[in-house]
DNA sequence: TTTATAAACGCAACTCAGTTGCAAATATAT
DNA sequence: ATATATTTGCAACTGAGTTGCGTTTATAAA
């Protein structure tokens, strides 16, 4: 794992103290996390428009991307080492768990191979499962 | 196809003029629809409100169910004839065109078996496809 | 070390989907 | 006709996410 300051020197993002706790966050966390999340975590008080601003360029970098949420909101993961800075490359499942509503990225499950079929081109597929977590079994 | 009044009264609904029309505008869509789009679509000038307790009622009578939006919105399709009063039971994938916004129901595309990994006990799969639909192509 | 610049930030005000409470209307059964 | 539960409309609210704008700050050039 690079460490934060490298990865926000990489994407010429500045390294504010937020920043950089927000990158730590994400990477010491074994699921995915809202804005709401973060700001709950996170040591700094920054404003809520702060959040939704990094994350926003945290996903146009590459950074982070996002993942299904049990009721909507907007959710996100770190990306893996196959997403360069311009592109997102995952072929992982996502998994919701009912109880304590968390999203999971799971990499053992790829995403099966599906056609285009009557008229429809398929040009992303997501696979989302749910059920209960480690955690809460 | 069912009459549209013959389904209400199996489900002990009122055949107000809101409802019939909206069981009827869900059987002629051939994709699903947004509280919003309804409020568009249908000639009754019925309060929101009324349009998203008829949307929670008929889902819990499973005669529509939730399909996957673009853009996070709750967004509705016509059940099939699996699903009995009590119990949702699709095995379908969901199509979300990136051009119109549109999401379809995709009878064709049956959803993989997906076995329980590292702790994570799966209950239910999501295979939702991203693409360009029929008309847009 | 100072200065210039773009990026990041905070505040406030806003948008918009969806919800809740409550009283009035209406479908339907008796 | 009457009673009852369901449906509806209005109004007010909630909460996530966005936008505008002026200020601060990280960083690099002078
Ligand atoms: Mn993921
Ligand atoms: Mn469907
Ligand atoms: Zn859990
Ligand atoms: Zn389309």
């Amino acid at each position: 794992m690079p460490k934060a300051e490298k990865i926000l020197e990489k994407f010429n993002l500045k390294k504010t103290n937020f920043r950089l706790e927000l990158v730590e966050l994400f990477q010491s966390s074994s699921s995915s996390l809202t804005a709401d999340e973060i700001r709950q975590k996170i040591n700094s008080t920054n404003d809520k428009v702060t959040i939704y601003r990094a994350l926003t360029a945290f996903e146009k970098k590459c950074l982070i991307h996002r993942v299904p949420d049990k009721s909507n909101l907007i959710r996100y993961a770190l990306c893996q080492k196959e997403c360069n800075q311009t592109h997102h490359k995952h072929n992982h499942a996502h998994f919701i768990c009912n109880i304590c509503a968390k999203t999971f990225c799971i990499e053992d499950i790829k995403l099966p191979q599906i056609n285009n079929t009557s008229g429809f081109k398929i040009s992303k597929t997501q696979l989302t499962l749910e059920g209960s977590c480690p955690s809460c079994n």
